[in-house]
DNA sequence: GGCCCTCTACGGTGTTTACCGTAGCCTATA
DNA sequence: TATAGGCTACGGTAAACACCGTAGAGGGCC
C-alpha cells in the first residue's frame, strides 16, 4: 500500500475540524477554518479531494451533498506528528515544548488548572501501569 | 521590510539547532538534523542559502568557512508558530495540546516534575501580574 | 608545479501546496 | 417550462519545498 503519507499543516486543520465536529461538507471545512482566511469554496473542494486521494478522508454523498470524514482517529494521527515536533524542536524534551507554549500562549486559570491534572493523572498512569503501552 | 516571512517545518529544526547549538557551518547542520534522514551536503547548504534570503539567518565567513547563526530568538520566532498549532490543532487549547504531548511522546518522571513546576511558575506569575498584558 | 581535498556558488529538477475559474448537473420555485 | 442557486468535477497556475550535481576557488602536501 502507500506509504503513511503525512498530511500537511493545512490538512491538519482539516482534520481537527473533523474530528472536533464530525462529518461535514467541504462549505462547512471553508467556513470553520480557525485561520479566518477568506478563501474561494473550490479551494476548500481541492483540498479535501488531494486529502481523500491520500486516504487522509473519505466522503459519502449525504442528502446530494458530499460529506467528508477523517479516516483515521486524532489520536493515531497526531502521534507521529508530535513525536517529531517535540523531537526536531524541542531535543525530544515535551517539558521544553510546554515551556514555549506556556509562555506563547494565552493560558487561563482553568486551563492550569486542566492541565495540572493531566499531569497527576500521567503520574499515576506511570506509577501503575508499568507495562502498558 | 519583507513580510514576516513563516519558516517551513525543515527550516524551523534548522533554526532549532542553531539557538542550541550556537552559529556552525552547514556541513555541522546537516550531520545534526535530528531526523536522521541522509542529505547531500549540497542540499542543506541550499536550504541555508533560502533561509538567509529570507532573513532567517545570517553567515559570517570564519576561519574559511561559512558559519550560519539564526537572527531571531527561540521565543520570537516559536510564539507564533505555537499559537497557531494550538489555535488550528486543538481549538485553542493549551491542556488539548499538552494531553495529546503526554500520549504521543515518552515522559520521564524528571520531565513530569519540571513541567509541574513551569506550571506552578505560570500560576504564581498570573497572580502577580493581576493588570499584565 | 602538480595533486588532492574541502568548501562555496550557481543552477536546475520533481513534487507538493494552496489557490482559483469554468462548465455542468441537479433541484426547487416562480 | 424557464430560471436561478447550490453543488461537484476538472483543469490549471504560481510559488514554495526539498533535493542534488557540477564547476570552480582556495589551501595544504608531495
Amino acid at each position: 500500500m502507500g506509504k503513511p503519507v503525512a498530511p500537511s499543516n493545512q490538512e491538519l486543520t482539516v482534520l481537527s475540524l473533523l474530528w472536533e465536529q464530525g462529518p461535514m461538507t467541504a462549505r462547512a471545512v471553508r467556513d470553520a477554518m480557525p485561520d479566518g482566511k477568506a478563501r474561494a469554496y473550490t479551494s476548500m473542494l481541492s483540498v479535501l479531494q488531494a486529502m481523500e486521494r491520500k486516504g487522509l478522508v473519505t466522503h459519502t454523498a449525504e442528502d446530494g451533498r458530499n460529506v467528508y470524514a477523517a479516516t483515521a482517529t486524532k489520536k493515531q494521527t497526531l502521534r507521529p506528528v508530535l513525536r517529531d515536533l517535540v523531537r526536531d524542536l524541542f531535543q525530544g524534551s515535551p517539558a521544553t515544548a510546554l515551556q514555549h507554549l506556556l509562555e506563547g500562549t494565552q493560558v487561563t486559570a482553568e486551563e492550569l488548572a486542566e492541565i495540572e491534572s493531566l499531569i497527576a493523572a500521567q503520574r499515576k498512569g506511570k506509577a501503575a501501569g508499568k507495562g502498558k503501552r
